[in-house]
DNA sequence: GGCTTGGATTGATGCCTGTCGATGCAACCT
DNA sequence: AGGTTGCATCGACAGGCATCAATCCAAGCC
C-alpha cells in the first residue's frame, strides 16, 4: 500500500517541524538524541510544574519571584531548572530591571505533541 | 469564549485522560510526578528509538530479536530499555512461544501529545 | 559611594541511571 | 535427557543529575 508513501510528508527537517513522527517511521540516531534532550527537560516534576506555572500564565510572562515561592526548594535549584528549561528551547526569559522574566515557547511544545500524536489527524493543511 | 470550559472535559482522572494541559493550568505535585515519568521514560535516545521501531511497525508488533540487532547495546541493555518502556506504560509485550512481542500503546502517547499541545485543538467531540 | 535585593553561577555531595558481563529461565529441538 | 537459543534478571561500575550552601553579579536605593 502507500502507507509508506505518505510518511515523507512531514519530515522537511527545515523549519524545525523535525521527525517523522513517532508512529510514522524509526527515528535515526541524530533524530533521536534530539528529541531525548527535549524530553528529557520535561522528565523532572519540578520542571515540569515550572513550565505548567509559566505557560498557563495569562499575561503570558512570569516573574522568577512568583516562582520560586511555590516550590520547597532552594532559589539555585529553581534557576537551575529553568536554565535547563530554556537550553532545551521550552521557554526563554528576559531581564527587565530588577527582575527577570520568563515566557513559555509554544513551537516546541506543538512540535513534540504532534511527535506523539499517534492517529496523525492531517491538520496539516497548508 | 468557553475556551476553558473545553479543557476540563479531559481532565477525568478517571480513565487516563489526566492532567488539564500544559497550557491550561499549574499541575500540582502529584499530576507533575506521574507525567515526570512518562517523559523521563521518553528521555534517552535508545529508548526513543526502540518505541519508533515499535510504533512505526506495520503489523503493530515486533520480536526482541529485530530490535537487538538495530543497536549498537548489548542485549541486556536493550532489555533494560524495554522493561522501563513498559513500566511507564507506553508499550506492552507477550510471550509467543520462543519469542517475545512487543507493541506500543497509543492510549499512553496521545495522552501526552494532548497535554503538550498549546492550542487546544479542541477535537474532542466525545 | 555603600547597602540591599533579585537571580545566576560555582563547587561539592549523594543519588539515579545507562551500560556491561555473568547468570538464570523458558521454550524449542534433537 | 541434554543441548541450544531467545530474553530477562542480577551485580557492579561509571557517568550524569538534582540539590544545597556559598558566592557573585546586576540593578535599584540610600
Amino acid at each position: 500500500m502507500s502507507k509508506q508513501e505518505l510518511v515523507v510528508l512531514g519530515q522537511s527537517d527545515e523549519n524545525g517541524a523535525c521527525c517523522p513522527g513517532l508512529v510514522t517511521a524509526p527515528l535515526d540516531e541524530d533524530q533521536a538524541a534530539e528529541l531525548a534532550k527535549l524530553f528529557k527537560a520535561l522528565g523532572d516534576p519540578v520542571r515540569l510544574r515550572l513550565l505548567s506555572l509559566i505557560a498557563s500564565r495569562a499575561g503570558g510572562e512570569v516573574c522568577v519571584c512568583d516562582l520560586t515561592p511555590a516550590f520547597d526548594l532552594s532559589q539555585p535549584t529553581i534557576s537551575h531548572h529553568l536554565k535547563l528549561l530554556r537550553q532545551a528551547g521550552l521557554i526563554d526569559c528576559e531581564r527587565r530591571g530588577t527582575w527577570v522574566y520568563y515566557w513559555a515557547l509554544p513551537a516546541t511544545l506543538d512540535r513534540l505533541a504532534a511527535f506523539l500524536e499517534t492517529s496523525q489527524t492531517a491538520e496539516a493543511t497548508a
